[in-house]
DNA sequence: TATTCATTTGAACATATATTCATATGTTCA
DNA sequence: TGAACATATGAATATATGTTCAAATGAATA
């Protein structure tokens, strides 16, 4: 039989093992907990927001969008390469121009639940 | 009357100056934006993740949550101010120890979407 | 095919942020 | 009151990341 592992904190041992037992139990494990914070990251940065609510709204070719947001292209183009890599939008090309779309309705159900909590 | 500003890109102004005009319509004004930026930022990190998964089980003392992340009380305690700074956890002191929990379950649905769309 | 337009990409830079370390604060109890 | 414990905090450091700039790629067209 393996020895109790001590719980060093609080002064406490088998209370605290308890609880830290339950939790374990039902924490997804790391890669999912990896996953997961790095799609909030992605939705975590005001530029990306602004593509996310013009695309919202309509197509756009990424001029459109630098324009819109009133950014260079450049930046806007680096910024759809985060949204793509991560499949939160896609991409079309028509001629010279790209376009680009949400990728599913997703995100604006994140989005959506997102805005609920700041308007309290 | 004002003129009307021309738009520089894709050689075209009319067509893409209409929907330029949709989109500023819907578009949330800028202090909303950012304000969502900053509440998915919060969540993108993965530290503060297992923190409200740990919260989503139990109410718990720093030092708890120190042990179960196996990470320094001090940056757990330096996460759990940003979370409760952004009203996401509060704390209460009982004796030499502070215990953590979920502010309210607006969270648990944040998270509970994130994880819907990370399991495809 | 040479030119122009729209977009992408890589490197550099500046800024933001997570953790560590040392120390301070707050609480209990002898 | 002094000692021990639990937590908080500030400064320093290392890393991550967003924007800019320059240059490359891809497509239309004269």
């Amino acid at each position: 039989m393996s020895p109790i592992e001590r719980v060093e904190c609080c002064e406490v041992t088998e209370l605290h093992e308890d609880v830290l037992q339950q939790i374990n139990a039902k924490m997804p494990d790391l890669d999912s907990l990896y996953d997961l914070a790095e799609l909030f990251k992605i939705f975590g940065d005001s530029t990306r927001i602004r593509i996310l609510f013009v695309l919202f709204e309509a197509e756009v070719c990424v001029c459109d969008l630098a324009e819109a947001l009133n950014m260079t292209q450049s930046a806007v183009s680096h910024q759809l390469s985060i949204l793509k890599r991560n499949k939160l939008v896609k991409s079309r090309r028509d001629g010279k121009s790209v376009f680009y779309s949400l990728a599913d309705d997703h995100v604006r159900t994140i989005i959506g639940q997102g805005m609920d909590h700041i308007s309290e």
